[in-house]
DNA sequence: TTGTACGCGTTATCAA
DNA sequence: TTGATAACGCGTACAA
């Protein structure tokens, strides 16, 4: 420890030198083969660390073929400011690099907006063993690109608008029912949906889907408020309020499938008038930071973000590895805050 | 592009096969070299495409020396959930993977939050040519750790208590004089600060010599709510609110030293009755998005997070090529929303 | 302008 | 249990 500090190139043959063996029993002894003597493994990692011996990992993988790494890609709306990005997105990111990380590989992040930075060929490259794409819907010319991926490709998705791709998706169904039943109990019956079930957005439709469902088990209508497509979040949310305010359907509960639409919509319904949770009950879906500073904090359906990243990597390695993926669907929870009544 | 779309190991051999020319001037035709005739760089590309060539990165590392990738680490709290990250951080390595990417150079994220997995040394695996650190100053153990990076090591950072390690920041001074003079401007007189003077935050002492200096200099006494150390921001923030709504001291402004103690400190006023902004005026800093739902929105000192990245980005290349950097402090700008009145 | 030949630092195979 | 030796796939002097 004492002296080496400096970063000098120091190779397998040195160390072999300073140990007084070959060069192909420090790499052994190193990785831990089982067929290398107990005293001569000591003598080795000794020297490795008097030496401050690291492997050249480009070297490692050349020979191995397998580079421990896992590429993700964020892919953002296209000239979006990044201080603007849902951060739901960064959790991912973060639990998945985490998930990563407990799984022994490391992650190599791009963001990627634009059809001339589009790029996922890591396999090829052998930059990568697999790739998780996490990213808004909205993005298709993305999704487009990475749709036509070779076959052989090793990858998963969050926020796919499609089936068709190799999904792992929160568990919509049982968080919209969760909140629907959630708003039942409390005691609201005029209960409105703010959202879409025409969206490219799956998770918008499961989530509408649910509410649905769950109405009508209650022997009750579901009211679907349309939002404005090409908007963000919280206008469309915003902008749903006002409409429907203005139209007379009466109402004293919302369901916003996104936070940001719950939030617009609470900011707005507070704004004319409306006391929240008394005379309007609102509930949103995500579970972002921001919900609870707004006032009152906002209700919503949290999904497990861990659970999140852990399921994206186990179904990509699934897919490197050959064998079995452990579900794609994330649990979600619900949280109680100030925008439904007690 | 037809036919060839499966993901299969194909080497420069192939291509120069394919092409009917050596291995080499596939490399060199490729790489752009300008001795190679058009019409054979022509062909090569040709048959390149055709056959879905993509370089080894490891072999042309290996080859090369560098590595085209700078290292992004990630210091969290310990034991702290991925989703309580504050997202300011999230921002700035959004903003610090473009600003590589916009240099030619990828990222290799980690999160790091614990002594068992505290990992630098990138540049001799040869996994990158150098490294950022961000992270809150609050995981000492981490700085020390990353302090204690041998000779010869490329890094900045950002979030670091001391000065003697390679940072970049916030122009803490003059948001911290923006803030004050902006309450100033606007009427209140009675401003107290609410953080700390002897905190590791470098940052914070920084802007509370910000805030002390604009006061003196309009013939104010600086006053300085310290808040407790140990606790989350917001529970600081609401905590000296309560201390200094006790304590008897005439006030009519706070500015909070980060947002989240400001969100803090607006939440416990508003709940004992004081009306913002008209018998009090709050202003943060940091810019974070929670701001924009708080009720009444919060003002606050945004920095350029995309300058952030730029500039942890450029310092670190500059050190790397041996050249010089262009600057550690991002600058900074008044938001104004409705916690200060107009 | 192009081809030949070598080496980057490992891991893996085969003998001993 | 260990050592010699052969790849891994590219970039780059040097020669032609």
């Amino acid at each position: 420890m004492a002296g080496e500090r400096k970063i000098i190139r120091v190779t397998s043959f040195d160390v072999a030198e300073a140990a007084g063996v070959s060069q192909s029993t420090v790499s052994r002894a190193l990785a831990g083969d089982t067929s290398i003597s107990e005293p001569t493994r000591q003598r080795v990692m000794e020297a490795a660390r008097r030496l401050n011996y690291q492997v050249d990992e480009n070297a490692a993988r050349l020979r191995r073929g397998r580079t421990g790494t896992l590429a993700v890609v964020m892919i953002c709306r296209e000239a979006q400011d990044r201080k603007d990005i849902n951060p739901f997105y960064f959790s991912l990111l973060g639990s998945t690099c985490a998930a990563a990380s407990a799984k022994g590989y490391e992650t190599l992040v791009s963001f990627q907006d634009a059809p001339e930075n589009f790029w996922g060929h890591f396999q090829e490259r052998r930059k990568a063993d697999g790739m998780i794409v996490i990213g808004t819907t909205t993005n298709t010319k993305a999704w487009d690109y990475f749709r036509d991926m070779p076959e052989g490709t090793h990858w998963t998705c969050w926020g796919s608008p499609d089936n068709d791709m190799p999904w792992v998706r929160s568990d919509n169904l049982s968080g919209a029912t969760l909140a629907t039943r959630h708003l039942l109990v409390r005691g609201y019956r005029q209960i409105v949906c703010i959202g879409s079930a025409t969206s490219p957005q799956r998770q918008f439709q499961e989530r509408y889907e649910g509410y649905a469902e769950a109405m009508r088990s209650a022997g009750l209508e579901p009211v679907l408020q349309q939002v404005e497509s090409g908007l963000a979040r919280e206008e469309q949310g915003r902008r749903a309020a006002i409409a429907l305010a203005e139209s007379g359907t009466p109402f004293d509960a919302i369901f916003a499938v996104c936070d940001d639409m719950a939030l617009g919509a609470l900011k707005e319904l507070t704004a004319r008038g409306y006391s929240i949770p008394d005379k309007v009950g609102i509930i949103g879906f995500d579970g972002i930071r921001a919900g609870a500073w707004s006032t009152p904090p906002l209700t919503s359906i949290e999904p497990d973000f861990q659970m999140a990243g852990t399921l994206l990597v186990e179904q990509l390695l699934a897919k490197i590895n050959g064998t079995e993926g452990s579900g794609r669907r994330v649990p979600v929870r619900l949280v109680i805050r100030g925008s439904t009544r007690a």
